[in-house]
DNA sequence: GTAACTCTTATGAGCTACTAATAAGCAGAA
DNA sequence: TTCTGCTTATTAGTAGCTCATAAGAGTTAC
C-alpha cells in the first residue's frame, strides 16, 4: 500500500494512529497497509504492548455494554421532544442516510412508521401497550437530512384502547399521516393478552375506518 | 449451574436473556449455565440466528465506535427466501431480544411493519420502490426468539402502483397482516415524483379500502 | 574481513472459539 | 416395534492469533 518504507519508529507511529481510527484491524490488514510482514506487526504489537484483535473487540464491547446502558431511551424512536399521556406528544427524528434507499435519497417508509408507532404508544396512557392497528399514508417522500416532527393526538380513548392520530411534518409540510390503535397492556398475563387481541383488532377495525 | 432441564423452548427463552445480558459469553460458557452440551448450545445458536462471541463482539464494538446507540437497527429487516418481482416473496426475520419492549418480551410493532414493508417493496416489479400508504394489523404479539415467516402476495398492478398484502406467521399462525400500496419509481427526476405522491396517495386511499 | 548487532521475515507447534458434517444414543409417540 | 426429535460426540477445518526458533540482510566496530 504505502510505497516508502519506513523507520521502525516512525512504523509504530503509524501502526498506533492506524489502531486509534480502527481498533478492528488485523495483523494482515496492517501488515498491507505498512508495507510489511504479519510477524513484523506482530513485534511491534509485543513492543508497543498492543493487545490481539480479540481482546480489542472484546474490551471496547464490554465497555460500550457497561458505559451506556439505556433501554428507556431506546423504546422510542426518535427524540420525545413532550408528552401528555392521553391527549397528545411531539417527537423529533433527524432522517439519516443510513435510513435511506440505496440508489436515492429517500427514507424508507418503516422509518417513517417507527417514529409515529414509538410516539403514538407513548402517548397512550399506560405504563406499558401495544399496537393493534394502523392506517399510514406517506404522502410525500422524505430525504436524508431532513428533520420529520411528528405531533400525535389521542382521538378516542375507550377502556385499554386508544386511537391516536399521528402526523409528520418536515419543515411543516406533511410527509406521513397515520392512526393507530394502541391497546394497553395490565401487565398481569400476557397470554391472556394474546387471546384477547384477536377479537379486539377485529372489533377494532371497523373503528379505525372512519 | 442450573438445577432442572429445560425444555427447548424453555432453553431458546433463557438463552437469548442470557445473550441479552451478557452478549460477550462463549458458548461453553452458556453449556455450563444451562447444563447442556457445547453442541446443543451451538445448534440453538443456528436456530435462533445468533452469531457467534466474535461477531457479537466485533458488532458491539463497531456499532459504539461509529456511535450508533441502536442495537436493533431497522436498516435489516429480515432475509429475502425467494421474490417473484411483480408476483410475491417470502421473507425470514428472527425476532430479537433488542427489539422488544422492555419488561415484557413483546416484539414492538414496527419492526414486524419494517420487515413486511421491505418486502412489499422488494415484490413490486420495479428498480425502485416507495410506500404510498399502508393499513396493518397485529393479530397476535409475538416474543423474542420466534421466527416471522412474511408472505407477501401482489394484489393488483395498475401502472407504477401496486397492491400487495403481505401476512406474517410464526409457527404457521398469523401475527400480523396488511395491504401495502407500493409507488413504483422511473428513477428520471425525484422532485417530480414528490409533487405526483400527493396525488396518487389520495387517490389511491379509495382503493385500499377493500 | 569478520564478528557482533539489529531488524525483518519465515517456519512450525499450539491455542481458542468457533463452523460444518456425520454419526450415535436415547426417550417418547405412532 | 419403528420412527422421529432432540441431544451429544467425534472429526476435520477455519481465523487470528501466541510463542519459540531460526535464517537472512544491513549496519557498525574493531
Amino acid at each position: 500500500m504505502s510505497g516508502k518504507r519506513l523507520s521502525k519508529k516512525e512504523r509504530h507511529q503509524t501502526l498506533l494512529s492506524k489502531l486509534e481510527a480502527n481498533p478492528l484491524l488485523t495483523d494482515e490488514q496492517l501488515a498491507k497497509e505498512l508495507g510489511v510482514s504479519i510477524q513484523t506487526i506482530r513485534l511491534d504489537r509485543l513492543a508497543l504492548g498492543l493487545p490481539e484483535l480479540k481482546e480489542r473487540a472484546k474490551s471496547i464491547a464490554s465497555r460500550a455494554l457497561n458505559g451506556e446502558n439505556h433501554p428507556a431511551s431506546l423504546e422510542v424512536v426518535g427524540e420525545l421532544l413532550y408528552c401528555e399521556p392521553g391527549v397528545g406528544g411531539l417527537s423529533r427524528m433527524v432522517a439519516e442516510p443510513a435510513m435511506s434507499l440505496s440508489r436515492y435519497n429517500i427514507i424508507r417508509g418503516h422509518y417513517l412508521f417507527a417514529q409515529a408507532n414509538s410516539l403514538a404508544v407513548a402517548v397512550a396512557d399506560a405504563p406499558h401497550a401495544l399496537t393493534g392497528a394502523a392506517r399510514v399514508e406517506f404522502s410525500r417522500p422524505v430525504q436524508a437530512g431532513q428533520v420529520l416532527i411528528a405531533r400525535a393526538r389521542v382521538l378516542e380513548k375507550r377502556g385499554r384502547r386508544f386511537v391516536v392520530e399521528v402526523v409528520t411534518r418536515v419543515d411543516g409540510q406533511e410527509v406521513f399521516q397515520g392512526k393507530f390503535l394502541i391497546l394497553a397492556l395490565d401487565g398481569k398475563n400476557l397470554t391472556e393478552e394474546k387471546l384477547d387481541l384477536e377479537n379486539e383488532t377485529a372489533i377494532d377495525r371497523r373503528e379505525m375506518n372512519d
